[in-house]
DNA sequence: TTTCAAAAGCATCCAGTGGATACTTTAGAA
DNA sequence: TTCTAAAGTATCCACTGGATGCTTTTGAAA
């Protein structure tokens, strides 16, 4: 059985083909035969942090569940399955995502001063990126167990909470308690105004709120 | 091009039916161009209420975002697209499953008589039932608003919120507030405890917690 | 400088999904 | 008794995440 050589493997199928000329005029200059680069290069050079951006924002715009990963390959012109030599799986793509995004959530807060300052910039930033948010929080937690850039972005956050929260309390054990006593509050409140329960206050209202409730802890 | 009757539209698929014969040896004994019918009847009687529960049992064991139509279907012995008779389609089932889960939680809600009462209830509940609480809770509230059955349900759960915990409260917009921020200790509370982030306290430390917390409004 | 293994690309395949279409059966009202 | 509408059905479609086996390219060892 003859065939031709082909870049990367066999000839191109016939139904995605005719679909990737359609995309791509430029095709049609170069006849049937011929192979159709999405990009001048072999390698693309950069395809774990491009995927990583384009992914962060699909996610930001549509949601993580809406994320297909031919979507993410689209938007970095590679084919999906080349994904998979960056990344194991959809969710260690997500994953990594959510890491990167706990990464500049925690850059934030290292720059809150006093429990109201932390509360605000908490919020503004969930309410600002709410998809992202809710990709941060959804990340299973044994997952973030066995992820260990995940778990470090995390503990960022975590760590100026404890700062902030916490600087009159002793005991390990209480710190803790003290500040998963806050994330309840800002975690219960960011949660139920993003889904519209709370009729709709002002971003500056639902602040003023939630620090009101963590005022006392 | 000559076709010989089948009960409901074409004959069967080559490969489907070879799946379908494996998993019923009994069509062993009808011959290879006999329809073999899941069931008895044509009609199935019942399905509607059929596959609520079926939906609702399999959402129960594996959480909502892996239910699929045909494994409902399947559960009941039907045609993946007769499901939409009934159905819209899967959000709407889901919906369905959704008002189903508010309702028997209102049910047990009647019968509170205190606050802590009411969140030692509530908590059991959510935490008894926790792929449910997680389908309920993340029901778009738009959605909810378009859908009477289902908003109905949630509001007699809200109804004895305000019953137990807006009783000196006169301005209803006041007693909205109160409820509200009970919601999100709970909302929060549990959702992170679900999630395991909490330390894993016992069941009965938490509903003391989450009491504490609700105790000054 | 050449060789060659491993990393990073590729087309294709596969089983599964939600939904669409066009068909048949059947209950029950006219 | 007839006949329509509701409730079934098989099949089709576009799409998904993941598996396989191929090819190109890089860069280090020889």
């Amino acid at each position: 059985m003859p065939r031709i050589a082909w870049p990367g493997g066999h000839p191109p199928d016939r139904k995605r083909r005719r679909r990737a000329v359609a995309l791509h005029p430029v095709a049609l200059y170069e006849g049937i035969m011929t192979a159709t680069p999405r990009r001048a290069t072999y390698r693309h050079g950069n395809l774990k942090s491009a995927a990583l951006k384009a992914a962060t924002r699909l996610v930001a715009a549509s949601g993580h569940e809406q994320l297909s990963l031919r979507e993410v390959a689209d938007a970095v012109g590679v084919a999906h399955r080349s994904l998979y030599n960056h990344f194991a799986d959809r969710e260690a793509l997500l994953d990594a995502v959510a890491a990167g995004a706990y990464t500049r959530l925690a850059a934030i807060l290292v720059k809150a001063g006093t429990p109201g300052d932390y509360t605000a910039k908490y919020v503004r930033f969930a309410l600002a990126n709410r998809a992202l948010y809710t990709l941060m929080t959804s990340r299973p937690h044994a997952t973030m167990k066995h992820n260990p850039p995940l778990q470090a972005a995390v503990h960022k956050v975590i760590a100026q909470a404890m700062r902030i929260f916490c600087q009159d309390i002793e005991s390990p054990a209480e710190r803790r308690r003290a500040v998963m006593k806050v994330y309840i509050t800002l975690y219960g409140g960011i949660s139920l105004y993003a889904a519209g329960v709370l009729d709709q206050p002002s971003e500056r209202a639902l602040i003023a709120e939630l620090s009101a409730m963590n005022a006392g802890m």
